[in-house]
DNA sequence: TAGCCTCGAGTTCA
DNA sequence: CTCGAGGCTA
């Protein structure tokens, strides 16, 4: 435990700080740490505070909600203070705010309301007689902006309330959260990136930009939307649960969230988070978290407040997706095709739940347009496509000691030469007998979609290729026992597996799969198996001119060149060759006969897990019939079959082209018709 | 020639 | 999943 005097120091260091970041969120809009990472110094302040309650000074941060007002906007006073939430971490700690609802109420049960909680910005709304007279931010929680004409411009905000009952109400407080949707964000951000302007971090921070604008004509171009959640007291004929405001609410016109329900106790709601964390990456909106809510407003008056918070309402958090870190390092990685990919080696950060050290910046061009540097704070996020990558830089923490960063002219691996060809984004080592590139195509050769070779895993072939046991894909069917054991970690009955895996590559391999293989350049699972079907036999195709495989559909002068090519080079029919005398010889193609099948001229796109077959499993099988399973939704695409935690962006590409979604039922439904 | 559509290639962590 | 780039089509 610390003494009291260093508690002391740290509670100044951290007043200051908050204060800081304060004002760039509230003053500027242009926050210098993530939200994760403010939320953290606040709870540790407040954690000293709570310890040493003799040291909160009248200027700590937890003395009020936010920053102050900007001068140029009005301000307003709200009628009862707009509080902050007490945020929770995890189970125990909703356990406890239950608890203590259950002893101060002195009930065996309370009922809840559960909302999600919206990543965007408060606003209190004023109505009397029906008509908006007011609306402002938080601000300080007591005094907020007037954002009177910039929240008129949002097309969802009744000007003037539905009249429930033959007569307006005499006066409404409502508040809501001011967001922006994510696809409009992405949209908004690809334009001001076209036009070189500054791009937002996330989608509150537009929302929070837009709101704040002091010309309201800028602020009706942005597509800010509204979700209601709280009929303040004072309103006229304020129902007697949070439930029903939020129901009357939503008649007045007032729009409410259709995600938002009541919860009879404790282990419903813990239930409704998890199916909410659930659905997180498949809504329209961005939430951080659940709200959980008395229900009961008489309830929720007998609770009362804290100094800064309410006792009869919590949030609680999803672990963050979006953090700050530093970059240490930018290193190039070298890939089978000999690409040279520059990876940030990051101070370890926890992000979604796993700890993240490594991100791709993927090319030179991605460096350069992101202008990110060694040393740099950057936001790193980790969103529904679980890869994370960097959002931006934070300039404002920059040093100056921070250097720029430039792909090496010469492979990191094998010192050859590096060329990026003028016009393309990707640079690479052009010396195909790397040792990088080498275990990479054994690697490739050995996966999944390929020759399928279990246990020729990425520590092995390092160690098989550094030893010189292996040059090229060849000379794996040379390997024995005797030799793999020899190796480090690999006793001798995970060596026979791998003898046997490699030994059963040989045959019963499809003619496709060896073609995609053998990584010829611009040839992957699709087009190889468009060859094999076309061709029927290696043999053919390797006899193939450049003038008959441009005759085919989907081969343009690009890629016959790069198979001509490929079958050509001396290297590679010696490596064919090799392979033969190995034993290696895929199974005859059988010829492109599914033109009639059942499921002819229909495009299948599979998001999600499936239960009774995996992914590639049911695109083959409607490959099988005469369908085409492509991985991406456009407007050509037929059905997408969703199975459990389907894919995000898929799931919104299909509604946007109004393509039917089915389920795992309706697809063995389809396959089996017939 | 522009603008889809599709494919290939590379990628993180446990 | 996202990007870049090839191929196809209006």
């Amino acid at each position: 435990m610390t003494t009291k005097k260093e508690a002391q120091k740290r509670a100044r260091e951290l007043r200051e700080e908050i204060a800081l970041h304060d004002h760039r969120y509230y003053v500027l809009d242009d926050p210098i740490i993530s939200d994760a990472e403010f939320d953290e110094l606040e709870r540790e302040l407040l954690a000293i505070e709570e310890q040493y309650p003799d040291l909160v000074t009248p200027d700590s941060p937890t003395q009020r909600v936010g920053g102050p007002p900007r001068q140029e906007l009005g301000t307003v006073r709200h009628t009862t203070p707009m509080r902050s939430l007490d945020s929770l971490q995890d189970e125990a700690d909703v356990r406890r705010f239950y608890d203590r609802c259950l002893r101060e109420l002195g009930r065996d049960r309370v009922p809840l309301v559960g909302e999600p909680k919206y990543d965007g910005l408060s606003v209190e709304l004023v109505y009397e007689e029906g008509e908006l007279r007011v609306a402002s931010t938080r601000g300080d929680g007591t005094v907020g902006e007037d954002v009177t004409e910039n929240v008129k411009t949002i097309r969802e905000v009744p000007l003037r309330l539905r009249a429930d009952s033959g007569h307006a109400p005499r006066r409404v407080i409502a508040r809501g959260e001011v967001y922006i949707p994510i696809s409009d964000f992405a949209a908004f951000n690809r334009r001001r990136e076209e036009a070189a302007e500054k791009t937002f971090a996330n989608p509150r921070n537009m929302a929070a930009g837009s709101l704040r604008q002091l010309d309201p004509k800028i602020t009706a171009e942005r597509p800010l939307r509204i979700f209601f959640w709280e009929l303040v007291a004072g309103s006229s004929a304020r129902p007697e649960t949070q439930w029903e405001c939020l129901q009357a609410m939503q008649r007045m016109g007032l729009r409410t969230n259709d995600k938002a329900t009541r919860l009879p106790d404790l282990d419903a709601a813990i239930d409704w988070f998890a199916r909410i964390g659930a659905q997180r990456d498949r809504l329209e909106y961005e939430i951080d978290g659940c709200v959980f809510k008395v229900d009961s407003l008489a309830d929720q008056a007998e609770l009362g407040i804290k100094s800064s918070s309410p006792r009869w309402a919590v949030a609680w958090k999803f672990p963050p997706r979006q953090r700050t870190t530093r970059i240490v390092a930018i290193e190039a990685q070298v890939g089978r095709t000999g690409a040279l990919t520059p990876v940030a080696q990051l101070e370890p950060i926890q992000l979604g739940g796993v700890t993240v050290a490594n991100v791709s910046l993927h090319n030179q061009d991605e460096i350069d347009r992101k202008d990110i540097r060694v040393g740099d704070w950057v936001l790193v996020e980790r969103a529904g496509d679980v890869i994370p990558h960097v959002v931006q830089v934070i300039v404002d923490r920059r040093t100056g000691r921070e250097k720029r960063y430039r792909l090496p002219h010469h492979c990191p691996v094998c010192g050859g030469e590096a060329v990026k060809p003028p016009g393309e984004a990707i640079t690479r080592c052009v010396n195909t007998s790397c040792p990088a590139q080498v275990k990479e195509r054994i690697r490739h050769f050995g996966s999944r979609g390929a020759m399928d070779i279990d246990g020729l895993g990425d520590k092995l072939v390092d160690q098989l290729v550094e030893r010189g046991l292996v040059r090229d894909v060849a000379a794996l069917y040379d390997l024995t026992v005797e030799r793999l054991i020899e190796l480090e970690r690999l006793a001798e009955k995970s060596a026979q597996n791998l003898i046997d895996a490699i030994a059963a590559s040989r045959r019963g391999v499809s003619l496709g799969r060896l073609l995609h293989a053998l990584g010829i350049p611009g040839v992957g699972r699709a087009v190889a198996a468009e060859l094999a079907g076309h061709f029927g036999s290696l043999e053919a195709l390797e006899e193939a001119t450049e003038e008959v495989l441009l005759e085919m559909p989907g081969i343009g002068p690009t890629l016959a060149t790069s198979i001509h090519a490929w079958f050509a080079d001396r290297h590679n029919r010696e490596l064919l060759r090799r392979l033969r005398a190995r034993g290696v010889a895929p199974e005859a193609a059988p010829a492109a006969a599914t033109a009639g099948g059942p499921l002819a001229g229909k495009t299948f796109v599979v998001t999600g897990a499936l239960e009774s077959m995996s992914r590639e499993e049911a695109e083959e099988a409607i490959r099988a019939r005469g369908g085409r399973a492509t991985g991406s939704v456009s407007k050509t695409t037929d059905y997408l079959v969703a199975g459990a935690s389907p894919g995000a962006s898929k799931m919104k590409a299909a509604e946007k082209h109004g393509t039917e979604v089915i389920d795992e039922r309706a697809l063995l439904a389809l396959l089996g018709s017939r």
